[in-house]
DNA sequence: AACCAGGACGTGA
DNA sequence: TCACGTCATGGT
């Protein structure tokens, strides 16, 4: 039998061939003002966060994105800039029923606005620091997958994000059992994936990717390609 | 027209 | 600890 290091290497490798780089976290396109051409989001724009202020906008996207089709967010990312609520150093000037408009179409909105003028708190105490996961979990709608999306996407830290999706395909491959437990998981990616800023961003996002295509709630599992790649 | 999406929290047992 | 209810919009 092939050792579990092998086997993430070689799902990696192939889920890398077959769907290309992800480049992920989206940053939103922000076009000038002048134009007047709307917000949009371009694959191409993919990056790893240039300033503080695409720091934040990955923060409010992954406690947006949370149980949230990512084309909803979009959405609300785009009202959130276009009431100028994308900037750091505006986040206290909006007001609470204003930014719940802007959120809306994301779902939960109300539980949602509370959670970014939480995270708003926290991240204007932290000035230009990189905050800790213990730091992250300790804020208020900040779960432990939110806080990895966060670790990873916006402040360069190798910390592996597990999902839903990640346990769907790798229990479905019989990497892991079905009911662990979100850090228990964690563990077992860290301790066998090379610590790699690239690799765990790239890895994460190649999951979502895959799971898009084979792992909905209603499709047969036994059609994933991976299955048969582990086989050889 | 139900069902689900890149979760997290509150509650009672 | 753990299982379950709740939160909400938009796409299929």
């Amino acid at each position: 039998m092939i050792h579990i290091k092998a086997k993430l290497e070689l799902i990696y490798k192939s889920l890398y061939k077959i769907y290309g780089p992800q480049g992920w976290w989206p940053i939103i396109k922000k076009n000038s003002k002048d134009t007047g051409i709307a917000c949009t989001y371009h694959p191409e724009d993919y990056h790893i966060p240039q300033n503080k202020s695409q720091i934040y906008e990955i923060c409010i996207g992954a406690i947006l994105t949370q149980n949230t089709a990512w084309k909803n967010v979009e959405k609300a990312l785009i009202n959130l800039h276009q009431i100028n609520g994308l900037n750091p150093k505006n986040i206290n000037k909006i007001n609470f029923e204003e930014l719940k408009q802007a959120i809306r179409p994301a779902g939960y909105f109300n539980q949602k606005a509370k959670k970014i003028q939480q995270f708003n708190e926290f991240f204007q105490n932290l000035k230009n620091k990189t905050p800790s996961r213990e730091n992250l979990l300790n804020v208020w709608g900040i779960g432990p997958e939110t806080a990895d999306s966060i670790l990873l996407y916006a402040y360069k830290q190798t910390s592996f994000v597990i999902d839903v999706y990640t346990k769907r395909i790798f229990s479905n491959l019989g990497l892991i059992d079905e009911n662990m437990k979100y850090d228990e998981v964690k563990s077992i990616f860290e301790q066998n994936i090379k610590s790699d800023l690239i690799i765990y961003q790239e890895y994460h996002a190649l999951i979502v990717e895959h799971a898009k295509n084979f792992y909905n709630k209603k499709s047969n599992y036994s059609k994933d390609p991976l299955i048969k790649i582990l086989q050889k």
